[in-house]
DNA sequence: ATTAAAAACTAGGCTAAACTAAATAATGGT
DNA sequence: ACCATTATTTAGTTTAGCCTAGTTTTTAAT
């Protein structure tokens, strides 16, 4: 089965927006997503329910069905595996990269994914930390927490990121926050949720609950 | 100036065909060139016309513009340096990286090519031996002549193949004919054009008119 | 239970890029 | 100079993807 670039994006979408936990994923959702309009989105979801790749009930919800989640997960891998080439291989910024592999993710060729992924040395993450699919689709996902969800004390390990904004990344960057930086939280701020943690052992750092929040640590 | 992924097809198969001597390209040249029927290709020039990337009469021929021939060769630049990326460091054999660099050449992003020339070494020339435009449109090309125009005993380089079609290039690499082999023109046979060559100071081949007029040859 | 607001969908229109069939212009041979 | 052939363009459709405006359905509040 094939899909146009176009219709990869909205599945894309559908597919991350289904995981956020919500029970089901709306019209005005998706048209937020990916920078569109609601009535576009209706006939789109109309053309992806006959392909088959989610379920589709006018005016109810929608849910991606197996087809279309393994096919997103494939686009999802692509756009991944990119992101490491140009972070690793090209020397891009982690936060330059995510426009490019938007381009590239629809690139199709089964022969370069897999020699992409030879290439890269088989990568388990891209460069905001998010797990990278295999080829059928399996993601090996760590248990993680936001920080400010963490208490006084505990510990762990920068492993991800949520918002992958340019914006949001340089901050991160100025602030020597960094994906494998081993944190601590030393102090938390009732009143707004800001968080003082111990980077490295050596640097301590305030953050809002906004930025805390955007941050994914594994636990230790 | 933005050009869609059709326009740059378009203008890249012209230059092209402009290139190759003839005094001006036709409708016909270019629909077989990409394989489209002649009144989409009078609907595009139409488009190309009005961009000024051609000039355009109704009936009479094209001319690609300065402008036109700028942009064609961004677009062959890029198309030539994926290739080189796609051998050297992907592995692919030559005659498997013309569809995939067909579809990589349209990715937009300046510095997304600016840093893969870097990482490639600034290549000069793609796996075919076609010559790599630097990023203002200038080719330094070298002086080569087909290899069933030489004469007995003229000796030279294989710098380039003509026809890259999958087809073509297998032949090549099953006879034993690479770029950068050095050869000599051991016989040519009168009544049908064929060539007789010795590869290597080892090897002798035999080949067909056809086959040679597609090899070109840097003479020493 | 009604009704106002929000969400979602339909209708109709636009552009890009393709096609087939029909019309028109250029050309080459006598 | 004419005519037949060939090349090219135009006209009219189609499909994908988007839009705005208007309609319908759901939902949430009274
Ligand atoms: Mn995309
Ligand atoms: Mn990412
Ligand atoms: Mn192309
Ligand atoms: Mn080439």
């Amino acid at each position: 089965m094939e899909l146009t670039t176009a219709e990869e994006n909205y599945l894309k979408a559908i597919y991350h927006l289904s995981e956020e936990g919500k029970k089901s994923v709306s019209t005005n959702d998706i048209a937020a997503a990916i920078q569109t309009k609601p009535a576009s989105v209706s006939d789109m979801l109309r053309k992806l329910g006959e392909k088959e790749v989610i379920q589709y009930r006018k005016y109810y919800g929608l849910q991606i069905t197996e087809l279309g989640k393994r096919l997103a997960l494939q686009t999802i891998r692509k756009h991944r595996l990119w992101e490491v080439f140009l972070v690793d291989k090209l020397h891009f910024a982690w936060d330059e990269v995510h426009e490019v592999a938007e381009q590239l993710e629809h690139i199709q060729s089964p022969l370069l994914i897999e020699r992409l992924d030879a290439y890269l040395n088989y990568p388990k993450f891209d460069p905001h930390g998010d797990p990278i699919p295999d080829e059928y689709g399996d993601v090996r996902s760590r248990p993680r927490i936001a920080l400010n969800e963490m208490n006084i004390d505990q510990g762990g390990q920068i492993v991800a990121v949520k918002d992958s904004s340019a914006a949001f990344l340089r901050y991160l960057d100025k602030v020597g926050a960094y994906i494998g930086a081993r944190i601590k939280v030393l102090d938390k701020v009732e009143f707004d949720g800001s968080v003082e943690i111990l980077v490295d052992q050596k640097k301590t750092l305030f953050m809002s609950k906004d930025v805390a929040s955007n941050i994914l640590v594994l636990q230790s």
